[in-house]
DNA sequence: TTGAAATCGGACTGAATTGGTACGATATAA
DNA sequence: TTATATCGTACCAATTCAGTCCGATTTCAA
């Protein structure tokens, strides 16, 4: 199984929150009381969104997270490369560590680059919008029961 | 950076390896001598990739591992789901654990599956083929230095 | 019938990664 | 100046992963 980590998974789940409410400047407890996340789980997490564009943060007082941009303007790409890094599934095609001991001669490569490429389509495809469409329904369903959870993408143990 | 494991890369090796000499049965040392992994270490990975039904083993004396289709016609989604199960970037679409605490009501769910479709047309276009079309050529490379080492797609550390 | 050559399966260990928490520093508004 | 936030880093526990080893089984050939 090929999986995302579990931050990553949280880091979407993240962003689709704060899409239903594009105007809004939340704090890291608001994201926990929504998304039922403890608070220095989803504070770590802003803090590593925070560093790429589309998620800007204010400090201080009165202060938060807010979208940079619409969210029909946020790929799922740059949320999973915000927390992952740079998306291939081989790290010799990652452009931070080029040292792959038999480098442009290696055959393997052209097959390889042709399936991130197309991963990398896929992820920048499908936007936060194309995620929470449909938040309400969910939002209901959880709201029905008792014990608040992490609601992820990730199965419940 | 999402990545495959180690040993599911060298799985890709080790059968990029058989593609260069489709007819022929090869035993865990000949593996080992080819790509450089240790003996142990390629007959577990043999072990593994053999439970699929594109590579067949024969137990005892002159026994072996040999390709049981043409390399054209195995795909690397097969190997890759050989050695780390169905291929998907969240567990939820993965069919082996339904239990998702929202079910089909989850809105994420759209986005996910789109995604997982395009790295699996990925996996299933490329095939082995493709990988070891050039193998030659990496072989002069690697034959030039002195210590032999696993050639794989992960990088050198 | 015996022995050698091979795969098979599981158990085991050490290392690396990951999930999650805590705390002190810094920034900002009232 | 104080309360409220983020920021950065360090840290720990738990899980996962890579890699090895060994005994059982299968098969061929002498």
């Amino acid at each position: 199984m090929i999986k995302l980590s579990k931050m990553t998974d949280y880091g979407v789940v993240i962003m689709s929150e704060m899409a239903r409410q594009p105007g809004r400047t939340m704090t890291a407890p608001d994201i926990s009381l929504y998304t039922g996340l403890p608070v220095p789980t989803a504070a770590k997490i802003l803090r590593t969104l925070a560093k790429s564009p589309f998620l800007t943060s204010q400090r201080g007082a009165h202060g938060g997270y807010s979208l940079a941009r619409r969210p029909a303007d946020i790929s799922i790409a740059e949320i999973v490369r915000a927390m992952e890094g740079p998306v291939a599934v081989t790290s010799c095609v990652d452009d931070a560590t080029p040292d792959c001991s038999v480098e442009e001669k290696c055959p393997m490569r052209g097959g390889w680059e042709k399936i991130n490429r197309a991963l990398n389509a896929a992820l920048e495809e499908v936007t936060l919008a194309d995620m929470c469409q449909d938040t309400q329904q969910i939002h209901a369903v959880l709201r029905e029961r008792a014990t608040p959870r992490p609601r992820t993408a990730l199965q419940a143990e």
